[in-house]
DNA sequence: CTGAAAGCGCTTACAG
DNA sequence: CTGAAAGCGCTTACAG
């Protein structure tokens, strides 16, 4: 059912610009001109060939031009676990902003691992515009790799080992605003609940605590490890509560282990907030479920995607660039997790 | 800092075919065939090649070999909201199994909508080899283009409007076992919460369902739409309360919808399953949180890859093939938030 | 067993 | 304002 007027295609049945020449009766430098909008080309050919190559369908073929523009028009992306939702949350605006400015996103990897050599070899096969990634680090030879071919580089809540740029959440500052709360709420035995220890997200949100803590005197009740996950952090969570005398509120490293620990606490005959205080990290969807109504600090994805898409676009355009860290503040999303003082300031946003 | 074995390299400062030639003192066509193990070339000259090639880093660039072989080796992705952590598991393992067989994901859209042909536009630009929508539905136009391209596509979960392959899990079967377990609880007032009207998977479970009833001279004790998502749930569940008898069983099309269910049931002071029973479908994450030990079908994502990555390589090998459709069955996961009947078999997965 | 030539579908100096 | 030519980095008949 072949359109007739694809009569003149190529071997691969498609048109071509060189369809699109014979039909207009021009050159193919001409076609391809026209139909990116060269200036000097007459507004008279240029509606020919525009009108010419939308009867036909024409679609241009990225790889033949990436070929010899040296732009593929990829961006690579590699996301953390999936399991927890803030990547799914995170990745869906990711592509959308991509495919606005042009690009379109392939999937390097998924899940927190570090990437080696092979892993961003797609990277170069493809000749990718450049690169963002959430929640994974490059291993060194990777990371010199990417650096020795100026891969214009966005890292989302990571660290950047090197030459990249770096957008993240104020982990100190959430992690004061979370410790502040908790002592507003006359909470004294503050526990922690990690994630990775290997990360930097982590251990910028445990500090931003303890300073906090430390300003009031006090020091950490208790501290566990939870790997960024529910079951961590519902094991965590009976680890801490075991102690005597027991914490009385857990502050999370993130949502999803907050809701474990939720779970654990209830699990073991207690009530949150009223026996404990939980305060989580993300601001994810499951935060809001009527069963945990989660007080959290939540993470500026909006303004974090904007920023990490400028930071990209810029280089892309300007290799050269060096790298730049953005951090942008999170806001308090005042639930039901936590215990509230008395006549608590009223800047709290509703869910 | 760049490697002095490199100094011979193209435009782009990376290494080609052409270096590769030269250092070894063989011409291109004997470079590229040796690099792809052409029995024609000598073992001698074939692992000379290979090693300067592997010294010199070299990385052949896909797009200048896909445009003469017409296969980019990309494969484009098409993936439902990823606030159901269900399709954050599937292309999790997609995306493996993808590279596996040589392929590279990008990705095309997320989100349930219709895809015009606006949407599928990179397919054409970047010749993709192939395609796996899950949970989308592409216009007729968009359908047609594909069918043209004699595209390679696998829908998961969604049946095919044309010319492409489906993979399945056995949506109608699943709604009987969800009915036959409820019925063997000794339920008799069994409601439902479909998912999005225009889904066959909802209607599928739903029928399912009802047949079970049927034989067993009942109908449906109540019925609420959940639009797949949480608080869709949670309001249909509320809905479903209010009527008078209340339903003593709801099975949910998803889990997710399963969940907000629950806790709606919780928030009007009832319980699961002493006055309730609750089963889901699909076996998400969430599903084994402590708050909710969902029983529920879930949905053999396993083998509903495999079967998805093998009739695209199928395809993508030989595009003529005509389309086909596999279903395979889910499995029921017991957990605790249906009542058992004393002495219930003990075929019981556990969680 | 290997090489020279042509070509995939574009773009881009270079001419005019 | 437009065209002819060269070339991006590969592969693949076609020769030998």
């Amino acid at each position: 059912m072949a359109d007739k007027s694809e009569q003149s295609a190529a071997a691969s049945g498609l048109p071509t610009v060189r369809t699109i020449s014979e039909v207009a009766g021009v050159s193919p430098s001409t076609v391809s001109r026209a139909l990116k909008g060269d200036p000097r080309i007459s507004e008279k050919t240029r509606a020919a060939v525009a009108a010419i190559a939308q009867q036909q369908g024409y679609t241009p073929n990225a790889m033949a031009r990436g070929l010899v523009t040296r732009s593929s028009g990829v961006v690579g992306i590699v996301l953390g676990n999936l399991e927890n939702p803030f990547y799914g949350e995170l990745v869906e605006r990711l592509h959308s902003r991509l495919v606005e400015i042009g690009k379109y996103p392939m999937l390097l990897h998924i899940g927190g691992e570090t990437l080696d050599s092979e892993a961003i070899k797609p990277i170069r096969q493809y000749q990718m515009d450049g690169c963002i990634i959430t929640a994974a680090r490059l291993s060194s030879r990777a990371a010199e790799t990417c650096a020795n071919h100026r891969l214009p580089m966005v890292m989302i809540n990571r660290v950047a080992r090197i030459h990249s740029c770096t957008v993240s959440c104020d982990n100190y500052a959430g992690g004061m605003l979370a410790g502040e709360l908790l002592l507003e709420a006359e909470h004294r035995r503050v526990a922690f609940i990690a994630g990775r220890e290997d990360t930097s997200t982590s251990e910028d949100r445990e500090s931003g605590l303890l300073c906090v803590l430390r300003k009031a005197q006090l020091t950490l009740a208790g501290r566990a490890r939870g790997h960024y996950t529910y079951d961590g952090g519902f094991a965590a969570a009976q680890e801490l509560l075991a102690a005597d005398p027991r914490p009385d509120a857990i502050f999370a490293a993130n949502d999803i282990m907050a809701l474990g620990a939720i779970d654990a606490i209830r699990e073991a005959g207690l009530g949150v907030p009223d026996d404990l205080s939980v305060i989580g990290f993300d601001d994810i969807r499951p935060t809001r479920w009527h069963n945990y109504r989660l007080t959290t600090i939540a993470q500026p994805v909006e303004a974090m995607i904007t920023r990490s898409i400028e930071l990209l676009s810029e280089r892309m355009a300007s290799p050269d660039l060096s790298g730049e860290s953005i951090s942008i503040k999170g806001e308090m999303k005042l639930r039901e997790s936590v215990r509230l003082p008395a006549g608590f300031p009223a800047n709290a946003s509703p869910a």
